[in-house]
DNA sequence: CGAAGATGCAACCAGGAGGTTGCAGTCCGC
DNA sequence: GCGGACTGCAACCTCCTGGTTGCATCTTCG
């Protein structure tokens, strides 16, 4: 709950190649496991679990351990929240570019 | 126009609190030179002009010189750009939760 | 129990990111 | 023309990040 919270630490965790895919990944496959997640990668299972620990601490996936294995999964209200936060930046910029066309506008 | 359409380049250029604050500011001030938008911020007018830097390469902003400041402004087209991308992985996340949630159902 | 499967943990490494400082270059205004 | 204002460039530095490797740990199953 520490860094959750901050949309820039979600930004991060989404501005990287590898973890976006694992996102994606898991939009589409479903909770899975480590090894599951690494096939089709091009990295180390190590690396894959790094980066599911980073998705984590943005808090957008959440593992657990269900036998010998960890499922990893996504987390809906996380990623409810981050996008709404996301929303809320694109009716910002909405905002601006009004602005920017009444500007123009009032201008000429 | 080479990484400016990958949609993590613009994740990660949003993923740093400096330059989340410096979007921000654009959004409220309009287009600005860089001392202006150093003003206020707690690290130097270089690491401002960096900042500036990646969000350009992110395709998020220009700069063009006029007389002997620069000033910094909000790239419409590529702002909406980025928003389309966060909207459709909004949905990508959507449905997958909708999936889940139907699944959830079933199973009970 | 013992071996194979699936992870976790820790040490290590190269490269890039964020920041600073110093200095050169370009413009505006007096 | 000159000094000050506003940047650009480049060298450096530190720390974090993405990746790897090796080994320990914990389960499952025959």
């Amino acid at each position: 709950m520490s860094t959750e919270s901050n949309a820039a630490v979600v930004f991060a965790a989404l501005g990287d190649e590898t973890r976006l895919a694992l996102v994606k990944r898991l939009c589409d496959s479903g909770p899975s496991s480590i090894t599951e997640l690494t096939e089709g990668a091009d990295v180390t299972r190590q690396a894959i679990t790094k980066h599911l620990h980073v998705l984590e601490g943005a808090g957008l996936v959440r593992g657990s351990r269900r036998g010998r294995t960890t499922v990893w999964e996504l987390r809906p209200k996380r990623l409810d929240a981050a996008k709404r936060a996301l929303d809320a930046i694109g009716r910002d910029w909405d905002a601006a570019l009004d602005r920017l066309r009444a500007f123009v506008e009032e201008d000429r």
